[in-house]
DNA sequence: TCTGGGGTCCTGAAGCCC
DNA sequence: TCTGGGGCTTCAGGACCC
């Protein structure tokens, strides 16, 4: 995630370029999605609570993600990838593997490194946005290469230096290593990557077990084989919700549960998916987290059937204490079509409830004016023009008037029911040319395999 | 005022079948 | 006939990733 969401607001909104900046929910119990690297400077990353981070950094500015504004720059940037090779694997909105060689971009060092100083300035001009890129024979080094290279860089690992640059760094640097792992080899005193090597495979599959044991150690003598994979077919499809307050009534968990099944049917029928096995998440008052599922007899996309099934989970679910997160999920995935004709000849094709917010259901669904004013969107004034919320409360919302390619603007505050001031859409960030950081696709040459 | 949301993969236990 | 074991599926939990 890097400090690409941070990136795209700062390019947004030139009164916060060279500022700290950081992204992420805003609530009581929110955490950091990005932060920029001013933030960063002040110990704000991603994943921290944000109450913490605003001790650290109270100055900065904080402003909830806009990932609509942040796929639009996304899709830019993977055209871009698949220019160049028909074997691009997204990540994430702001990381993808790319192999060169498939797409005949690159056959060698040189040639490779061309086309990812290229790639970068592609990256620039199209989006405004930095990117950097990591050029390695495999994903696991040209991912830790790409690392290295931000922010705004190029950096190639080249052949026969592999083992020499792994063996030094931290265990935390291989794939898959995290905070868990992480401890048990250090608790069995392993912490480079070559005193993995060290260990031997035999111990590694004792410490981490036979798939984890046997990978980690591969990837410890810098052999990853994985390919490149161009698509990759979702497995599940869930919504969770974490609550502001913990939920102590029965009946409102019931009801919330019901919520989400809805919607999670919604995400589902969306992507044309049906499923078989219906999964209930639950996290407690004291954070420990319980899952309950259940795989019915054929897949379904019935509002219904997903909303009883939860029901039913949730029966086997103490929840006395309260609860702080609830979700719903389906797995066991399968393609719409085959489907339901069972359901249909029931007539039971109802439309699936709409929410009263959320990305999709969107503008045109009533909200209460207060919470139409949400800090960092888009809003046009009658008489000021484009500008953006940077507060709101007490009925009052305060904005600064200015677009991309324009100087800092003016903050100005209006009453929340101010019929000339209305929510707009993000304005493309194009012609501008100073982002700071963000986008870092890993680009990734693989020698021929046999 | 600790700890989001959406995923993937792995492990181990238990039940069932052959 | 009894027992053992392998393989498969389901379920729950944990770790990891961005």
């Amino acid at each position: 995630m890097d400090a690409f969401f941070a990136s795209a607001e700062q390019a947004s909104k030139p009164s916060l370029r060279g500022k700290a900046v950081v992204v992420g929910g805003l609530g009581p119990r929110g955490v950091v999605a990005t932060a920029s690297y001013e933030a960063r400077v002040f110990g704000v990353h991603s994943a921290m609570p944000m109450a913490q981070a605003r001790r650290l950094a109270p100055n900065a500015a904080y402003l909830v993600p806009r990932f609509g504004f942040y796929r639009s720059i996304s899709e830019q940037v993977m055209a871009l990838l698949r220019a160049l090779s028909p074997l691009v694997e997204p990540l994430s909105l702001d990381e993808a593997f790319v192999d060169l060689e498939a797409g005949g971009a690159a056959w060698d060092e040189g040639s490779a490194r061309l086309t990812g100083e290229k790639l970068r300035a592609d990256i620039r001009a199209v989006t405004g946005l930095t990117g950097s890129v990591g050029l390695a024979a495999s994903k696991m080094l040209a991912k830790i290469a790409s690392e290295q290279a931000k922010p705004d860089g190029l950096v190639v690992i080249e052949p026969g230096t592999e083992r020499g640059l792994l063996g030094p760094m931290s265990v935390r640097i291989l794939p898959g290593v995290g905070p868990a792992t992480g401890d048990h080899l250090r608790r069995a005193g392993i912490h480079t990557v070559e005193e993995i090597v060290e260990a031997g495979e035999d111990e590694l599959v004792r410490l981490l077990g036979k798939a984890h044991g046997h990978g980690l150690y591969a990837m410890a003598l810098a052999h990853d084989e994985r390919p490149v994979v161009a698509e990759r077919e979702t497995k599940s499809v869930s919504v969770e919700d974490t609550y502001d307050v913990d939920i102590h009534d029965r009946l409102r968990v019931g009801m919330e549960v019901q919520r989400l099944a809805d919607r999670c049917v919604r995400r589902l029928r969306g992507a044309g998916l049906s499923g078989r096995t219906i999964v209930l998440k639950v996290r407690r008052y004291d954070f420990s987290t319980l899952t309950r599922s259940e795989t019915l007899r054929g897949p379904t996309d019935d509002p219904a059937v997903v909303r009883e099934a939860a029901a039913r989970l949730l029966e086997s679910v103490d929840t006395t204490g309260g609860v702080r997160l609830l979700g719903v999920g389906v797995s066991g995935l399968a393609d719409y079509t085959q489907e339901d004709l069972f359901a249909q000849a029931a007539g039971d094709l109802a439309e699936v409830p709409e929410e009263e917010s959320g990305e999709a259901a969107g503008e045109r669904v009533e909200v209460p004016v207060e919470r139409r004013w949400v800090t960092g969107h888009d809003v046009t004034h009658a008489e000021y023009g484009h500008g953006w919320v940077q507060g709101s409360g007490l009925g009052r919302v305060t904005v600064r008037f200015e677009t991309p390619d324009s100087e800092p603007g003016r903050v100005r505050t209006f009453r929340v029911e101010d019929p000339a001031l209305a929510v707009a859409e993000p304005l493309p960030v194009v012609p501008v040319v100073d982002g700071t950081s963000g986008l870092r696709p890993e680009v990734c040459s693989r020698p021929h395999n046999p």
